[in-house]
RNA sequence: GGGGCUGUAGCUCAAUUGGUAGAGCGCGACAUUCGCAUUGUCGAGGUAAGGGGUUCGAAUCCCCUCAGCUCCA
């Protein structure tokens, strides 16, 4: 493409603080990227767009100090609405991870200000020439087309009407939901050239099917509510969010035709081609592998930083795929050895000043890496035998490395769909890998089959999930509703445990209702309330809703907040209950106490296990019950014994410090200044809670604590294990129920000492120790005593020789099948070729017949037959059999019956 | 959430498909050797992941639980 000298080439980095600075300069606050996992968001699986972060403020759920903010988000799109995981690497402008620039304004300035600033930001802050630039607006948004035509002036054939709401063309309109905020959307594209036109009436063209145009920034203007009866009103609070990409941009800037050809992506090129050591012209030739590759090394880098793990579902499936896909690309390009953690490094090194979380999680990072790509090497070793054996059966030619699926004649043979699909579905084997190794040894596979069995698969999956996220679609929109029109619930908990309220909401089966009938399970939310609602890991309040007489109306079992700060109570109804009704609203007292014991002992038990395990040991995730506490922490490895007391013994100093708990608000910028933890994706910005006690702990937090940590009285941890692969749990108990748990040990152990007769506690494992020795011995004596009672030399003396056999029918008293085994083959070595044929007396006679070489007698028949005879059953092959007779039938009509079978006498032992 | 596969000696894996649980490596002892390596002989080592069922009889068939691998969502 053609330079043009009138665009100043710019940096990715340079680009993306420019814009930053920009916004900063005109009002903005700046928000930092949030998480890629979303933050209380069950819906989305990754950030998958700017908003994300920032859903709750256009709805009016949350409001914030600023009403103008600056962000560049990353954002991953590979599964769910925006997929693009297949199409990576293909084109030009497709990633799986990308970033966002984004202006926002929330109910402050509205389309005028966007406009002008984006244009100024793009034609002055970006350098380009207003003439490679044009526009589009909503078809009917002439506010929008009188700012661009009039004030920006921009010349009427740059600028492109599109979209139609109502005749379904969703061009240029935005909506978060099918119901809710949505708007009118305006963008502005960049003009590669007309020399690229695709005909003569080309306009911008928002679905980007030409090339000349490319779609840059789009501005979406939230200035409507969408109701479920299909109207739309205007809304009160009207807001802005812009998005730009900046690989799209950096493009423009650097004035390259791939996004892939920027510096974003240049130095991973490169990291790459040195350990591929191709030239530029084998690198232009395998440009769709190594797009692929610096695509996902950037997505693989990001995710782990963020604490996503490989693995075989949710977010973790998705992870090892994108490694997975990338592994199985560098393959291509002859790379068998280990080789993204080289790339990851690089990642860092061009995002890590934009990122500084990634420089942090490196190691992490660098470990995730190499544990997933050698577990991939074992999946692809045991495919790759799988998948010979059954090549082979196929008459397989010898394997002709580079021979390709399309080269091949078409009378090959061909490798069933249904096998292809199970190697890939049961052993994990990528198909084109199947297509290209069955390819090299002349087998076609029969893709059309693989693709059906793997839609059937699809079909199967489908059913499960999709209710359940419809389910809780469909509850939260009812939420939200609830929330814009009640408001927010007041939090009175901290303080007092008691409080009176107002009845505004009740719902039971899902539904909106006026009144609960007594018995009535179902959903209550009031103005204002005492009740602790399940967040940050601690469980909901419990308790009781009086009426003024102080007489039960009903029991409340939980506490949620489904959206924003929207308090819902489950309440089974003990009397009728109606909206509008004054109530007195009671914690579970007891409960709430046992709760706050265990919270505050969770800030504890994080800050031992640091002290112990090392600073990485951070919190990934916790549970606060009243029964008990649960805590998650990354770790490769299980706490040694030592390490467990250790930390065990450093949260019950901690407690005898008595260490006063101390609640502050402040906000996020101080908070982290005066070196609180904050462990989540917190909302940046905001006032925020922390919890700190003295120098020991200070971190972010909602819950309810202690006044001191004196109060938490006893710790124990009841259990250390993994819960996946480098993440640990610890479960412990603290006060009466710490007590407990270790009084019950106590007296199970007494209980031990005495049943295995041991002095004192400290004995009982030598104790034991030494009954198992005895055990052992006593079960070797019997097992040779029982063979040796009886004299086996003499018996096997006793058998009667028939020409070149010997035959012997006995009735050995020993103590169970498996000893009579064992005599019999004892008997065997001493006895030589011939028929055996014992009987073990019991409460059902047993049959045991060996034959060898002898083709005349079949043992299986033998012991059927003799088993039979006592009204039992049995069976065996020629050379063994086995039966049992009858409940209470006699072991001597057995072996008479085998003995004049086989024509002998019964020997007695 | 819905599927597929696997779980047998310390390790890697067998077993005519329901009929006496084995092999190689590793381990121990003895022999060979000046010693090491080697080689040979003998031996120890099993709750067949755990539980229930069917059966005269289950590693094998059925159900449940747990763990690992894997696909789909």
């Amino acid at each position: 493409m053609e330079r043009d000298p009138r665009i100043p080439t710019q940096s990715a980095a340079d680009l993306r603080s420019r814009f930053v600075a920009f916004f900063e300069a005109r009002g903005h606050t700046q928000v930092p990227s949030a998480s890629l996992v979303p933050a209380g968001d069950a819906t989305l699986l990754f950030t998958n767009s700017g908003m994300v972060q920032f859903k709750e403020l256009f709805s009016g759920a949350e409001t914030r100090s600023y009403r103008r903010a600056v962000d560049y988000q990353r954002c991953l799109r590979v599964a769910g609405k925006h997929n693009d995981f297949e199409e990576v690497g293909r084109t030009p402008r497709h990633h799986t991870l990308f970033e966002m620039l984004g202006s926002w304004s929330f109910g402050d300035y509205f389309k005028r200000d966007a406009i002008l600033w984006a244009w100024e930001f793009l034609t002055v802050e970006a350098g380009i020439p207003a003439d490679r630039l044009a526009v589009t607006v909503y078809s009917d948004d002439e506010e929008s087309a009188n700012i661009w035509l009039k004030e920006v002036g921009v010349p009427a054939d740059r600028l492109a009407r599109w979209g139609d709401v109502d005749k379904g063309n969703d061009a240029n309109f935005w909506r978060m939901a099918e119901t809710g905020p949505c708007g009118p959307c305006s963008e502005i594209h960049f003009d590669r050239g007309a020399d690229l036109s695709c005909g003569p009436d080309c306009l911008p063209d928002h679905s980007e099917h030409c090339p000349r145009w490319l779609e840059v920034w789009n501005l979406v203007f939230m200035q409507y509510e969408q109701h479920p009866d299909g109207r739309r009103t205007e809304l009160p609070f009207k807001s802005v969010d812009t998005g730009m990409g900046l690989e799209r941009l950096a493009s423009v800037s650097q004035q390259v035709l791939s996004n892939y050809d920027t510096d974003l992506f240049l130095p991973i090129h490169a990291a790459m081609r040195k350990i591929t050591k191709h030239s530029m012209a084998e690198f232009d030739a395998q440009r769709f592998s190594y797009q692929v590759i610096a695509d996902h090394s950037r997505a693989v880098t990001f995710l782990l930083a963020d604490g996503v793990r490989p693995g075989n579902e949710g977010r973790g499936y998705v992870l090892r795929r994108i490694i997975r896909r990338a592994v199985r690309h560098a393959r291509l390009l002859g790379i068998t050895k280990p080789f993204l953690g080289a790339i990851a490094r690089e990642v860092v090194a061009i995002m890590g000043p934009s990122y500084p979380y990634l420089r942090d999680g490196e190691t992490a990072i660098l470990e995730g890496i190499e544990r997933e790509e050698a577990q991939f090497a074992r999946t692809l070793d045991a495919g790759s035998s799988l998948l010979g054996d059954a090549l082979g059966e196929l008459g397989a030619a010898e394997s002709v490395v580079g021979r390709r699926a399309d080269d091949l004649p078409a009378a090959s043979p061909t490798l069933g769909g249904e096998i292809a699909f199970k190697l890939h579905d049961t052993y994990g084997f990528p198909i084109d890998l199947t297509v290209e190794l069955a390819a090299e040894r002349g087998v076609a596979v029969d893709r059309a089959g693989f693709e059906s069995a793997l839609a059937e698969q699809r079909e199967r999956s489908r059913g499960g999930k999709k209710a359940a996220l419809a389910e809780i679609a469909v509850t939260t929109a009812l939420y939200e509703e609830i929330l814009r029109r009640v408001g927010e619930t007041e939090f009175v908990g901290y303080e007092q445990l008691d409080a009176e309220s107002t009845i505004v909401g009740l719902l039971r089966d899902g539904a909106e209702v006026t009144s609960l009938a007594s018995g009535d399970e179902g959903q209550l939310i009031v103005g204002r309330t005492p009740f602790y609602s399940e967040r940050g890991g601690q469980v909901g309040d419990a308790g009781q809703i009086l009426d003024a007489r102080r007489k039960i109306l009903a029991e409340v079992s939980d506490t949620q907040r489904p959206v924003g700060a929207l308090t819902v109570h489950t309440v089974r109804a003990a009397a009728p209950l109606k909206v509008g009704d004054v109530v007195a609203m009671r914690v579970e007292p007891v409960r709430r106490a046992a709760t706050m014991r265990n919270h505050t002992a969770t800030h504890v038990l994080h800050r031992a296990i640091r002290i112990v395990a090392g600073a990485d040991a951070k919190q990934r995730g916790s549970l606060v019950h009243p029964d008990y506490l649960r805590f998650d922490y990354p770790l490769e490895r299980s706490l040694t014994r030592d390490e467990r007391d250790q930390t065990e013994a450093e949260v019950r100093r901690a407690i005898r410090e008595d260490m006063a708990v101390v609640v502050a608000h402040m906000s996020m910028g101080e908070a982290v200044k005066a070196g609180a933890d904050a462990f989540f994706d917190e909302k940046y910005g905001e006032t925020v809670r922390t919890v700190r006690m003295e120098e020991y702990s200070h971190e972010l937090c909602g819950g309810t604590h202690c006044r001191a940590t004196g109060q938490i009285g006893s710790f124990v941890i009841t259990s250390e294990r993994s819960i996946g692969s480098g993440l640990r749990r610890i479960e412990a108990l603290t006060g009466a129920a710490a007590d407990e748990y270790l009084r019950q040990q106590s007296r199970t152990l007494e209980a031990s000492a005495e049943a295995a007769g041991a002095q004192d506690a400290h004995t009982v494992p030598q104790r034991i120790a030494a009954l198992q020795a005895e055990l052992k011995e006593a079960k070797r004596r019997a097992k040779a005593g029982g063979s040796a009672r009886i004299d086996l030399a003499a018996l096997a003396a006793q058998a009667t020789r028939q020409g070149e056999i010997s035959i012997l029918v006995a009735m050995l008293d020993v103590e169970d099948d498996e000893a009579l085994k064992e005599a019999a083959k004892q008997l065997r070595k001493k006895m030589g070729a011939g028929v055996l044929a014992l009987v073990r007396p019991a409460e059902s006679p047993e049959v045991f017949v060996s034959v060898e070489g002898s083709a005349e007698h079949d043992a299986g028949a033998l012991a059927a037959a003799a088993a039979t005879a006592l009204g039992g059953r049995g069976g065996g092959r020629p050379a063994m059999g086995q039966g049992r007779g009858a409940v209470g039938s006699s072991a001597d009509e057995a072996t008479n019956a085998l003995a004049k079978e086989l024509g002998v006498a019964v020997t007695r032992s």
